[in-house]
DNA sequence: GTTGAGCGTT
């Protein structure tokens, strides 16, 4: 079948936008989404019974009415009444809304980090790039000081949000290579792990490509990332925009492809104190026997000083700033291991190799081995003046060292 | 085979 293109507006009456057509007749709602972020369908006026009608969605394809998609205008479907995007407001509207939305704050744009950029990209080449989005305010690609070679990753920043959002909500061609944009660590505030906005698709099979399940998911929402662990490992990470949209999924059993697969919250990454901490807890009864991070539950809400949750043990100010120390440190867990049985000390560190990138890296910047022959005593000898336990039991677990950011 | 790469010399 030739090239065509559908028509797709926001509204019946204002102007459409064409739309191009896949190969077979279909279009991908991805397509749909890439012009109008959030989009999870489409309707349009039937010409005989004049109702709105929905165009069939099976699996992020869209497929045209009985006789072909026409010259008919299509409406976008959002997910939720009030997912309009602000800028096809009408002005009226706009005053209404924007005092609150204002107020939250919500509309500033932010650096974004771009992530998997060619070595041989430019600042130049992204502002390029970027600028088709929207006005583009800053861009940089990090480089190593002393080579001037690209770290092969960058920032820009837009000068609207809306531009922002859009460029969030899909993946990236740049010089041959697809390139993500996301919002960086150090903007990231902290997230509590009840309202992630990303979830867990276990059950996948390996011909479940992240476009496909991009396009899966978008049904149910503004999908922001997807992450598909390489070599294959039968499970996936999903990011919605909305994290009202990912609770909504947690236990659900969905099919993809005709398989089953099972969607469950994102456990945190564990690279930041706290994280590391409730981590611990699970594992061999840490400290005091108490058990550490007590539940998600527990431990809720303050998200301001992690290390306030030490106040519960009797532990001395030197041993909480040290095992904060230990745990940031390069050293991970292992420093912190006492003389002691590693009860549960296997450990689930994933094999610190590999840099999967389609390019020759050289100059890498080495992290990792913790040797674990150095034993740093933590006896409960000249430390403890507080009498209680020390850190005396085991605190097993492989940990990984990296620290950065909030990975959710 | 059910828990992820990489994050900014200001």
């Amino acid at each position: 079948m030739a090239e065509m293109y559908i028509r797709v507006a926001e509204e019946e009456n204002e102007e459409p936008m064409e739309i191009p057509s896949e190969d077979d007749g279909t279009v991908l709602l991805s397509t749909v989404a890439a012009q109008f972020p959030g989009a999870c369908g489409l309707r349009y006026r039937s010409p005989v019974s004049q109702c709105m009608r929905g165009v069939r969605l099976v699996e992020g394809i869209l497929h045209a009415p009985e006789n072909g998609w026409g010259n008919l205008v299509y409406v976008v479907n959002y997910p939720k009444e009030t997912a309009l995007p602000d800028n096809k407001r009408k002005m009226d509207e706009i005053d209404a809304s924007s005092a609150t939305k204002i107020k939250r704050g919500d509309q500033k744009t932010s650096d974004l980090i771009v992530l998997g950029l060619p070595w041989k990209t430019t600042e130049q080449d992204l502002k390029d790039y970027f600028s088709t989005f929207g006005e583009v305010i800053m861009v940089q690609v990090k480089r190593d000081v002393k080579t001037g070679n690209s770290k092969g990753f960058g920032f820009v920043r837009f000068g609207d949000w809306e531009s922002q959002g859009k460029v969030m909500s899909q993946r990236h061609m740049i010089d041959g290579r697809w390139c993500d944009c996301k919002l960086p660590n150090s903007k990231q505030g902290p997230d509590e792990p009840m309202r992630s906005r990303k979830v867990f698709v276990g059950r996948c099979t390996e011909d479940m490509s992240a476009d496909e399940l991009r396009q899966f998911f978008m049904q149910y929402g503004e999908v922001t990332d997807v992450f598909i662990p390489k070599p294959f490992r039968a499970f996936a990470f999903v990011t919605f925009a909305d994290d009202q949209v990912a609770a909504s999924l947690c236990g659900e059993d969905l099919i993809i492809k005709g398989i089953s697969v099972h969607i469950s919250n994102a456990e945190p990454k564990h690279n930041n104190t706290r994280q590391m901490m409730e981590r611990a807890g699970r594992f061999g009864n840490g400290f005091g026997g108490q058990g550490f991070g007590a539940s998600r539950s527990g431990m809720g809400g303050s998200s301001s000083s992690s290390l306030g949750n030490f106040n519960n043990f009797n532990l001395n100010p030197a041993m909480m700033a040290a095992a904060q120390a230990a745990l940031q440190s390069s050293w991970g867990m292992m420093g912190m291991l006492a003389q002691q049985n590693q009860s549960g000390a296997s450990g689930t560190s994933t094999s610190g190799t590999s840099a999967p990138r389609d390019q020759p890296q050289t100059y890498s910047s080495g992290n990792s081995n913790y040797s674990s022959s150095a034993a740093l005593g933590w006896g409960s000898g000249s430390n403890s003046t507080t009498g209680g336990s020390g850190f005396n039991s085991s605190f097993g677990s492989g940990m990984e060292s990296k620290s950065s950011g909030w990975g959710m």
